[in-house]
DNA sequence: TTTAATTTTGTGCTCGAACACACATTTCAT
DNA sequence: ATGAAATGTGTGTTCGAGCACAAAATTAAA
């Protein structure tokens, strides 16, 4: 009934050997006859030996050094939930002797990334989880830890096909089609909706046009005919969103529905004219200001990316990698979660 | 820099005593002088000493035996994901010496859940993982396992205050305000929508309940007056879905939205009429024929409880209590997935 | 002061896996 | 046949925490 956890030592005694030869042919180590290596391989297929985890990484007693390269939360808020997801996965494999640190890089200045990788290689990590913000220095930075031997996880972007890296984040094609699905219910018997781009400070350029271009498709897919407008509200007027906004709805008056493809939508709705037909709105983001804009009705729907989960899940994974020798999942595509004013509290916490 | 991970051997050398007595200090077992309690106790906070969970648990070497004791997916697929969700953590937790095993019983017979659970305690369990289906029966099972010494962890179905126990789930009241929201935005201009129970084999009334008392509250929120009718297709009725539905319409011809309070809302979508007014539907569970008519158009939301991963943080707390002393979280309120035909893909796996 | 009782402290083994090293056996060349 | 090299096998220690038991120090009693 109550399987037995079986040792090293149980199989020795039962190939009639010693724990040092069963040891040899579990870790492949060779120098083991073909009659004992034959032996000892068939029991431990018969039980299905699975080693004790816990007295391997006893053994192995080896301190890891797992940094984390993120935007600083300070420059942007969205950061911050994945600081907490960070401590959160820090506070549990401390004690299975995984040291987490966190470095912070200027999400809107380069240098500021390429000077925080090379303090990250300093430090001589065994494993890094970063956000690969600016790809050609990214790539770099793959590069070098490649060099150092350093496991290495990415979340948030993608970062081209590599094999050598796990990532964590979302499909945003999908998440863009999501947001078509809900504009599609929120529109009614209206036939055109605005993407609106609200830039930021640093290049998110291809996130917001993988997530218009799902947005579109999602759109063509239908038989009606739908009219998509795609406004773009650049970095540098983003203290004159109100006038931009209402220009642009002024231009086209048909337009009773609006996807915010960035954390910005609460800029948004702010920037709606209180009189008039009612425009819904979709955004990205649980941030404070959007989720204000939730209750209070001017936006409809968010859409969650989970940055917190995401920033975990980086951690957690090489965490577990060096603790416990598990397998790095190369790509995990989170949920694309919807949010309403009704659903939010679930996701924040 | 590299903190150093300090052992008790480390404490030890710096209070100048020995291991056992830092050892009695940590476990409060007494026979220590004061000055060295004071010594040790100081330093003990000065490290912030975190004893290596590794090593504890190594030799403890205990295997625990942890039990599931659920409805049958036979019986109702719905619980198909669990046994996925507890088969994942068993996986993992094995390793580590917690031996998980499920028992099943047929959720439309209270005789079943009866011998089952106590063919349970027979198995002299350290853990019990179970779904209180029947409330007074489980009342029952929780006092024998509390009289057992059996930690214990409920999921899918609240079960009192209770607090010498973890819950996972959701908030069925919350869950239903989300099914409010969204069939708000579903009805446009439209005044009247539907709630209706379709009934299964075994008592979810409660549940069934409480989800209609939050769609309606959401309803009695809003300014705007609108009508909730409600309609019972009772589990006899089952085969005559068609006829139901048809004359419940025919009754109410001004509904044009319908929430399913369980998993059955694929039976009312094929039973509604295809000519005639178009009528919204918002569901639960992600189980295959829900899917299809996701996919189809026929449901417009389902509402995700999410049952692999109840099952699978059941067994996880408990498993890591066991293994690791980690605190159970005694009550899990699982965010409320909102779940339409673009974005269905992420949740199933 | 000596002995006994009590409190306090230290030592040494255990858990299972990993691995270094010593020891044993075989193979091959001279 | 002898030694050297190569191959195979077993032993014993380590990791950190936990705990039983031995040992020492202190106190109480005679």
């Amino acid at each position: 009934m109550l399987k037995k956890k079986y040792t090293i030592a149980d199989i020795a005694f039962m190939a009639g050997v010693s724990k040092g030869t069963v040891d040899r042919v579990i870790h492949k180590r060779g120098k083991v006859s073909k009659k004992a290596h034959e032996k000892i391989t068939k029991i431990l297929k018969e039980i299905d030996y699975q080693p004790n985890l816990v007295a391997r990484n006893l053994k192995k007693n080896k301190i890891y050094r797992l940094l984390v390269l993120i935007p600083d939360p300070e420059k942007d808020a969205y950061w911050a939930p994945c600081v907490e997801g960070i401590e959160t996965a820090a506070g549990e494999f401390q004690a299975f002797g995984v040291m987490i640190e966190t470095f912070l890089f200027d999400p809107s200045a380069t240098k500021s990334f390429i000077s925080k990788s090379k303090e990250v290689l300093k430090n001589k990590p065994d494993g890094v989880v970063f956000v690969p913000l600016f790809y050609k220095e990214a790539l770099t930075f793959v590069e070098s830890c490649k060099k150092n031997n350093v496991t290495l996880a990415t979340f948030n972007s993608y970062l081209s096909a590599d094999n050598t890296r796990s990532f964590i984040g979302q499909d945003l094609h999908r998440s863009g089609r999501v947001a078509g699905k809900l504009m599609h219910m929120l529109l009614g018997n209206k036939k055109q909706a605005a993407v609106v781009h609200m830039d930021e400070a640093y290049k998110n350029a291809i996130h917001m046009q993988e997530k218009e271009k799902g947005f579109r498709d999602y759109f063509e897919g239908l038989k009606q005919g739908y009219d998509i407008v795609t406004h773009k509200v650049p970095h540098k007027d983003i203290k004159n969103v109100r006038k931009s906004v209402k220009d642009f709805l002024k231009d086209n008056p048909g337009i009773s529905g609006i996807f915010v493809t960035t954390s910005k939508a609460y800029l948004l709705a702010e920037a709606l004219p209180q009189t008039g037909p009612a425009v819904s709105v979709v955004g990205y983001d649980l941030i404070d200001k959007n989720i204000e804009c939730l209750r209070s009705g001017s936006i409809d729907f968010l859409i969650h990316q989970n940055p917190k989960q995401q920033a975990y899940l980086g951690v957690s994974y090489l965490s577990e990698y060096f603790a416990f020798d598990k397998k790095i999942p190369d790509n995990k595509l989170l949920p694309i979660d919807i949010i309403t004013s009704e659903n939010y509290m679930h996701y924040l916490e």
